[in-house]
Order: structure tokens, then C-alpha cells, then sequence
DNA sequence: CTTTAAATGACTGACGGTCAGTCAATAATA
DNA sequence: TATTATTGACTGACCGTCAGTCATTTAAAG
């Protein structure tokens, strides 16, 4: 036999070895060539571990959601407030701390709109019903406590997305100057509408 | 002299003229060679009209979009439900009619994302206030009636923004399955919350 | 020494963008 | 009216860049 390499480590390491060259260029103005040189390896054998460029993103993205997701559910461990809870949702669109992370993102989703990859799509599907799962959890559990209405059930939906919606529209107008107020803002205005009300 | 031509109306007349042909094979599967030999002009003459070829889906889509917006406006005028007003702007993200559309959309978001630019900021831009004033306006209006409670107001940049969410989540995700459903449910479930209520 | 996985980098074809030159229409001049 | 000059529009051959390929080399294991 020859010498067996451990392939999905060494897509790892090829992923991140490069990852600040990503930060620093955006995907754009990033070839081949320079990531085969950061990484210290040949041209082709980045074709041995990746599809193209955007397979690159692709693998240091997943890497680093994992990573914040492990972050994230034991930030989430830490709080009690049900309103907290959901606005540590929306701290990855504001964060200084989330803000390379927020950068590659935005290249990841202009990627999965423009060049659909099956495989992305399925890593954004799983994202979405992890996550999607978990604020569930947070508001039945409310229901349950009887901190919120049933109806808010209903509004999850919603709640959910706003953070999506007004990154793209941060990401494409002028409008949204404070992405940390308007994402508090309306949090605040649903608890309003469904924090069960003691006295009147 | 010479001939001068009207470099505007030029510009809209090679866009238009290879429409059909970014509809079939996307911003990625096209080059600027296809597109001049579609416009009937020479690959020179299309780099004195356009910075590069996103900038020739900019001009498709503005037109587009330019066209679509007198037809949106005619037609809230013929609607007097304000639920059935607001949900004429989520029909944008699930009609047959506007699919094409809809999918040079996609593509220009995406390129808005990975490649911003000043002029596409400002017309997005102009695009979101355009609607949303509109939107103020209706719901502004509704509350004047006692349709709807004054708090809805506060409710607008929600309404607002989740067709735009959810749109991007059914691009990028398999998690979205009816498109209309989920924006009229939404809508719906807002509307209950927002609708004085005349008899309990 | 043989086998085979792994790595490589020279090479290729495609494409975006440029620019020197051509053309056609008018203006100026005789 | 004929001739020449001027200018904007247009062109496509050309160039540089870069993604992706593949024939070859390297080196570990038997």
C-alpha cells in the first residue's frame, strides 16, 4: 500500500489554512493559486479535497457555524429570560465578536443563490431546522410556563426570519443603521403582544 | 459630425434585447461575447455601455422592476381590503407572473451581496423606501379608520421584511414549501393580532 | 522491487476586458 | 456641388488571468 491520508481532516486544514486570506481578499479577488500557496500544497491537489473555490467557503462556513453552534447552545444554557434567549438569535447579525463569521456568510448565501450546490442546501436546511427547532422549544416551553400565549406558536415563523430579512436589506440598501436596534426593537414589540399579561 | 446616438435608450435596447437570454441561462452560464452577439453589436461596443456584465442585469431588472411597480400601484388602487393590499406585496415572492422576475432577483442579490455596488445600493434602496412608504401609508391609513389598532405601526418593518426572509429561505433552504401559504398565514396571524375588534 | 495512493505544476481553453483602427455621418471649405 | 476634415460610434483581434486537467513524480508499504 502507499500512504493513507485522513481526506476529511485534511480538507479541514486545507479550509482553514486559508481562512484569513478569505477575510482579507473576500471570495472575488482569491485564486486558486494563492490558496494552494497559503495552504502549502500543489494547485491540484486542492482539486483532490474541493470542488471549486466556492467549496472552499463552503467547508470553512461549516467548520465555524459548528463551532458558534456549540457556543451558542451553552450561551443559551446561561439564560433564563425567554426574550433573551430569543434575542441571541439575532446577536449573529450585530455582533462584533460573529462579524468575520457575518462576512463569509453573506458570501455564502450570494453563492447559494447564484450557483445552487445540493450539498449546500442541504448544510443551510439543516441550520435552519436545528435552529428552527430550538426557538420552538423556547417558546413552548414559555407556553408552557404560561409566560407567553399559545398564539405566539404562530408567530415563530416571523420572528424568525426578521433577522434573515433585515440582514439582506442591511446587506443591499442604506437603510438599516442600527441592526442591534432594529432586531431588539421588534423582539420587544412581539413580547409586548404575547407576554401573558399578570395584572391590568 | 458624426452620428450621436442616444446612449440611454441604447443601453435599455441591449439589455432588453438579451432578456430571453439571461432568463435560459443565468448571469453564470453567459458571456459577454453571447450577449453582443445576441444585442447585434460588437463586444467592444458593450464595454461603452456597461461597466461589466452585472451592470447589464442591473439595467434588466431596473427596467423590470420600473414596469412592475406601475402595475403594483394600479392595482392596490383597485383593492380596499387592507389585509388583501398587504398581501399584494408578498405576491411578488410566490406569482407565476412574475417568475422571471423573481429569478434575475435572486441573481442580483446576489451580486449586490459578493460585489457591492454604489449605483445597485442606491436603486435597492430607493426600491425598499419606495414600498415601504407605501406600506406606511396603508397601514397608516387602516389605523385612521380604526381598522386596525395604532400599535400595528410597529409591526410594519416586520410585515415588511418577511416576504424578503422567507423568500431567501426557500432559495437557500428545502424547508419552505408553499411560498403563498406561508405569506398569507403570516399576514393572516398579524392581521388577527392588529384587527379592532368590534364584538367580543 | 512492485504496487498504489498522493501530490504536483506545467499546460490549456475560456473568458473578461482593452485599444488601435475603421466607418459613416456631418461640417467646413472651395 | 465636390472634396476634405472632424468626430463619435463601433469593432474584433489581442492580451492577461485564471479555473480546472492530467501526465508525471514521489514515497510509503508489502
Amino acid at each position: 500500500m502507499a500512504i493513507i491520508v485522513d481526506k476529511v481532516q485534511k480538507r479541514k486544514d486545507i479550509a482553514l489554512s486559508c481562512k484569513e486570506l478569505v477575510f482579507q481578499n473576500g471570495i472575488h479577488n482569491l485564486t486558486i493559486a494563492q490558496i494552494a500557496k497559503t495552504a502549502g500544497v500543489g494547485k491540484g491537489t486542492i482539486y483532490d479535497y474541493f470542488k471549486n473555490k466556492e467549496d472552499i467557503v463552503f467547508e470553512i462556513i461549516n467548520i465555524m457555524i459548528r463551532e458558534r453552534n456549540i457556543i451558542l447552545k451553552s450561551k443559551l444554557e446561561t439564560i433564563s429570560s425567554t426574550k433573551e434567549k430569543i434575542k441571541l438569535f439575532g446577536y449573529f447579525f450585530y455582533s462584533e465578536e460573529d462579524r468575520e463569521l457575518r462576512q463569509l456568510y453573506k458570501e455564502f448565501i450570494s453563492i447559494s443563490l447564484s450557483t445552487p450546490d445540493e450539498r449546500m442546501i442541504d448544510f443551510q436546511t439543516q441550520c435552519f431546522e436545528g435552529y428552527y427547532s430550538w426557538f420552538e422549544k423556547i417558546i413552548d416551553d414559555a407556553i408552557a410556563n404560561d409566560e407567553i400565549v399559545p398564539l405566539a406558536r404562530k408567530l415563530i415563523r416571523g420572528l424568525f426570519v426578521f433577522g434573515e430579512g433585515i440582514f439582506i436589506a442591511s446587506e443591499t440598501t442604506t437603510i438599516i443603521k442600527d441592526m442591534q436596534q432594529e432586531i431588539e426593537n421588534y423582539t420587544d414589540v412581539i413580547f409586548e403582544l404575547i407576554e401573558v399579561k399578570n395584572n391590568v
